[in-house]
RNA sequence: GGGAGAGUUCCCGAGCGGCCAAAGGGGGCAGACUGUAAAUCUGUUGUCAGUGACUUCGGUGGUUCGAAUCCACCCUCUCCCA
């Protein structure tokens, strides 16, 4: 069984998440490395000096450049990359929102433009797990459609009941691929994705249906597109009682360090999301007071480092919110390096603490008494 | 010494009688960003009051109802010929 709950404190759990490719201590915040490369100049070394236990690779833009052959050809995204940890690729699911001026949905599948030279091609479950094979991650999301919010309560209904046979189909074709001589990894793992909306009862029953499936994790999609977080964090309690208590939980694209301790405290195991590596580089940066602008002008001259006491690189080597704050002006990747590992050190350390308080049995004490600064605006 | 051209708001640069506080870049300032079409996008950038007034387009003085735009002289810079 890939997870293991170790203890749990009202709804949050403490676990491991134990896979081929080495085991995670979870809840765990995976990085985002859409294209095998955190945005910002970060590779597998820098991952692994920043605390990183997951990586997490992009299904659709890998496909599209450089090929899944060519990754699979080096030794799919483990030798293409060098991180030797666990990996998940998303399987283009996200793009289907995301892309939406560019794509049509049928049952088959989604045809897309391509972003970059809007040739055309089609994806649909099967194709979806062929590639993410090939690319021999460890573990493998189920191609779904992430439905926009708003959204007509018949059209998200519709969308689920097709999210649910792709579903099928994906566990289908993972079954046979697993079985193939040239397969690179026959472990890989399998996640459904629940969908609905932000309609509860769509919410519950499509996770009911996909849970009778007894795959390998189950993750809740198609949140943080828009609603406010309550609206999520509603969504997420409609779906918890549902997931297989024996299963890791995701909850994907999500989010903020609140919206990340709010969710652990609901049920949640693993999370991703490319805020901390995004807003770092347009100069946001995550710290236990809050959220600084580095770009601000209060900045100029501040010799402090972006949060005293912290581990990053930048830190802990002394460089200076006026230094990190130049490098961002004047356009020199430094710059943006060390403020997204700044982010990244900030997350995966949030996760550690986390699963120290909850070792301890204090999560809640401690969820209460950072939740908001850490949302504070500094 | 002779000839040609140019001086515009923080910078570059458009404007060449009214629709000009003055296009467009850049820079500055601020905001956004949640399974990455994002090193991106948005707002703002003369002053003071805020549906208005005032100051500004090298300087001074003119022409005109009205000038960044036309005229005269002056200053500065660039290029060409000696």
């Amino acid at each position: 069984m890939p997870y293991r709950l170790i203890k749990q404190e009202a709804c949050a759990r403490r676990g491991e998440f134990i896979t081929p490719h080495g085991t995670a201590q979870t809840p765990a915040f995976m990085n985002v490395a859409t294209t095998a490369a955190i945005r910002g100049g970060l590779g597998a070394a820098d991952l692994a000096a920043l605390g990183c236990q997951i990586m997490l690779c992009n299904t659709y833009h890998l496909h599209l450049r450089p090929g899944e052959d060519i990754v699979r050809g080096l030794g799919g995204l483990r030798g293409f990359t060098g991180w030797s940890g666990p990996t998940l690729t998303d399987s283009g699911g996200f793009q289907v929102f995301s892309l939406a001026a560019l794509r049509k949905i049928s049952e088959a599948g989604v045809r897309f433009s391509s972003h970059i030279d809007g040739r055309r091609l089609f994806m649909g479950p099967e194709e979806s797990m062929r590639i993410q094979s090939a690319l021999g991650s460890t573990v493998a999301m189920a191609f779904d459609e992430c439905v926009e919010n708003p959204a007509a309560y018949e059209y998200a209904r519709l969308s689920c009941g097709r999210t649910t046979r792709w579903l099928v189909r994906c566990r289908d074709e993972m079954a046979r691929l697993r079985t193939l001589p040239e397969t690179l990894n026959k472990e890989q793992m399998l996640f459904g994705i629940n969908q609905g909306c932000t309609f509860d009862d769509l919410r519950a029953q499509h996770m009911q249906e996909i849970a009778q499936l007894d795959l390998d994790g189950y993750a809740i999609g198609g949140l943080a597109v828009g609603e406010p977080a309550e609206e999520m964090y509603r969504m997420i309690s409609a779906v918890e009682p549902h997931m297989p208590a024996d299963k890791i939980r995701y909850l994907m694209g999500v989010g903020t360090p609140a919206n990340i301790l709010e969710a652990v405290s609901l049920g949640v195991d693993l999370f991703d999301c490319v805020m901390p590596s995004r807003n770092a580089r347009h100069g946001h940066v995550f710290t236990w007071e809050g959220v600084r602008n580095l770009n601000n002008m209060k900045y100029k001259s501040d010799p402090a480092p972006i949060e005293e006491g912290c581990g990053c690189p930048a830190c802990a080597s002394g460089r200076s919110r006026a230094y990190v704050r130049h490098l961002l002006k004047a356009d020199e990747m430094l710059g943006m390096r060390l403020a997204v590992g700044h982010n990244l050190w900030f997350y995966n350390q949030l996760m550690a603490r986390i699963r120290d308080e909850l070792d301890k049995g204090t999560f809640a004490e401690f969820k209460a008494s950072v939740q908001e600064r850490v949302a504070t605006r500094i």
